[in-house]
DNA sequence: ATTAGCACTCGCCGAGGGTGAGTGCCATCG
DNA sequence: CGATGGCACTCACCCTCGGCGAGTGCTAAT
């Protein structure tokens, strides 16, 4: 019994059932696939998958659908990515480039992603904490109000609003601010501690609370896991498999509109490696999530990503195609958020 | 034949099918509801009203379900806003109170309403050309490039760069910081025009290119209705509609994607009254809206509201809770901003 | 190891018949 | 003249029951 040919029906019954929908059997399979053998042995094979837990049969007189086992093996095994075509890769390259300000790039993106994958698309906004800083703002609002602007190299703007204790603090605002971009220009927030300690130091004894106090803000938001923003489109798509009861898209549902969770399953994801990323059913450990499987990648440098972006749909999906198109657009976007 | 009774009819029929979600008849109505007569006398009013246009029968040994027509005689003259209980009008307050910032208020709005409702729940941000300014301020981003931050009274903060033509510009800043601060305070982006024409006209000539691009910002913002922005909440609750076959929720998912769908929507509603609006089924000119409903009201104002927040789900919803739990977020809404 | 043959399972489909909810109409009553 | 009881009729829903066919597993032959 050749170990191949097994490996060559688990393919074939993954790509038939993500055409189809419905469970596949012997004999289609060799029709449909030049398998070269008849269907009696594609039955001695099925079984052995089966066996394997690569495969099951949801009756017992109907054909086969993968496991989520079985679809591992197949993204990890034996589907290739397929690469865009030149006139696409051109689309998503000009669409992305119209766009004006960094909320259109993450909207467009976003929205670019569902259409290409007619799946759910997330997109996560550049990671405030990974971003090299390109300016800080002091503005007195009143005596004692100090709103400070924050903005990054991608174009983030991040406002806090702070109430000071002393009121007579005005005067130093501008040294502060002009000492301030000195030290954070250009660099990240999560390597700003040692340099703002230093800074803190520099200053007379009587204005160092203020400067504290900012610099505390200006930690603050690094450390408020809450403040990553992420954007969703194409949630229609999820009423678009056909037949399948509502049921199972309530939950899904349900868990999108926790970014919380969302949120934490892209940046397990990202852990794992730096390119295209699959999470499949149970393997992503949310009840609501069992059949759903996500596709994702970071964008904005190789080592350590400023952030990610994935699209969602059910196990059934078409792999190949999916990872390609989350692949093609995260690459597109480190370009545009680079250049 | 008793006017008023039929109306009577027509309440006890949207109130049951509402309720159960199935076509209601005769008997059941005379059981359920007291109205003193028998199924044959109702059997004739309910013929009346077929007639007149407010109910259906789906097929012709069923019972019957209200028309569009119907629910709108319902709203307009049936049904009472019930007012919510102390306790539930204690939580919504305490609830919205907690919140930290205008993001968290509206994001913690939108889910209270989603949550209230069992429906699918909208909030527009504070309109940024209806509310009054608190703070200008401009920060040189570096020769040619001018940062200008817009801040309202509401908290909403939105930031526009602008390239300057001439790069010798950096020294008349704190004076056009300045003078554009004493035009702006507590004016609304609406009403500025007239002012900041006149303020250009105190610069010195060299010096008006300048000061006319960074007006032109601020106009601009005040003319772009995309900046409207807005959060919703509750999809998930599409799908809790028991039975509900999938190929409704499809074309609402599309609809709820667009946006700007969604703001026309809410900014005709508005235009209507100052108080609670409905629209139900074939009212919102919408093909994917035609069996859903919107329930949506102004807040920061009474007059002429900052924005609007709304209610959306299947035409048979419970419209006098809805409408009451829609007008109390609304309220406290209101007040939340204006304290 | 592969394959042809075969018996078996079982989900799907359409036909048929009974049931009951609901209606419309009509004659009757207060 | 409105309300009502009676009655025939319609028709969606449900259940049952074969027939069909896809698909399987097993076994014996190549």
């Amino acid at each position: 019994m050749s170990e191949d040919r097994r490996l060559d029906v688990l393919r074939a019954i993954v790509e038939d059932y993500v055409l189809t929908h419905e469970p596949v059997g012997s004999r289609v399979l060799v029709e449909r696939h030049s398998l070269g053998v008849s269907p009696a042995t594609i039955r001695n094979d099925m079984a052995a998958l089966e066996e394997a837990g690569y495969i099951a049969q949801p009756h017992t007189s109907a054909g086969r659908i993968p496991t989520d086992k079985g679809y591992r093996l197949f993204v990890d095994r034996l589907s290739a990515v397929k690469p865009l075509s030149a006139p696409e890769r051109k689309a998503i390259s000009v669409f992305l480039e119209e766009a004006v300000d960094l909320d259109d790039v993450v909207d467009r993106a976003v929205r670019l992603l569902a259409q290409l994958t007619q799946q759910v698309a997330v997109v996560q906004y550049p990671s405030l904490r990974r971003s090299a800083l390109r300016h800080i703002e002091l503005v007195p609002m009143s005596e004692d109000r100090l709103l400070v602007v924050l903005i990054t190299e991608t174009g983030r703007v991040e406002q806090r609003i702070i109430e000071l204790e002393s009121s007579s603090s005005e005067p130093i605002v501008p040294e502060l601010r002009a000492r301030l971009n000195v030290h954070v220009a250009g660099r990240r927030l999560i390597d700003l501690s040692a340099p703002l300690a230093e800074m803190t130091e520099a200053f007379a004894p009587e204005d160092r609370s203020l400067v504290r106090q900012v610099v505390k803000v200006v930690e603050d938001t690094l450390a408020e896991a809450t403040e990553e923003r992420l954007v969703m489109a194409g949630t229609a798509n999820l009423a678009r498999t056909g037949t399948d009861f509502p049921g199972t898209i309530r939950p899904v549902l349900e868990a999108l509109e926790e970014n919380v969770v969302l949120l934490r399953l892209l940046t397990e994801m990202a852990a794992d490696s730096a390119g295209v990323t699959v999470r499949i059913g149970h393997e992503n450990q949310h009840a609501g999530l069992a059949e759903t499987s996500i596709v994702a990648a970071g964008y904005g440098a190789d080592g350590e990503p400023l952030a990610r972006i994935g699209a969602l749909g059910p196990t059934r999906m078409d792999y190949a195609g999916t990872m390609a198109s989350v692949r093609a657009v995260a690459r597109y976007l480190s370009r545009i958020l680079a250049g």
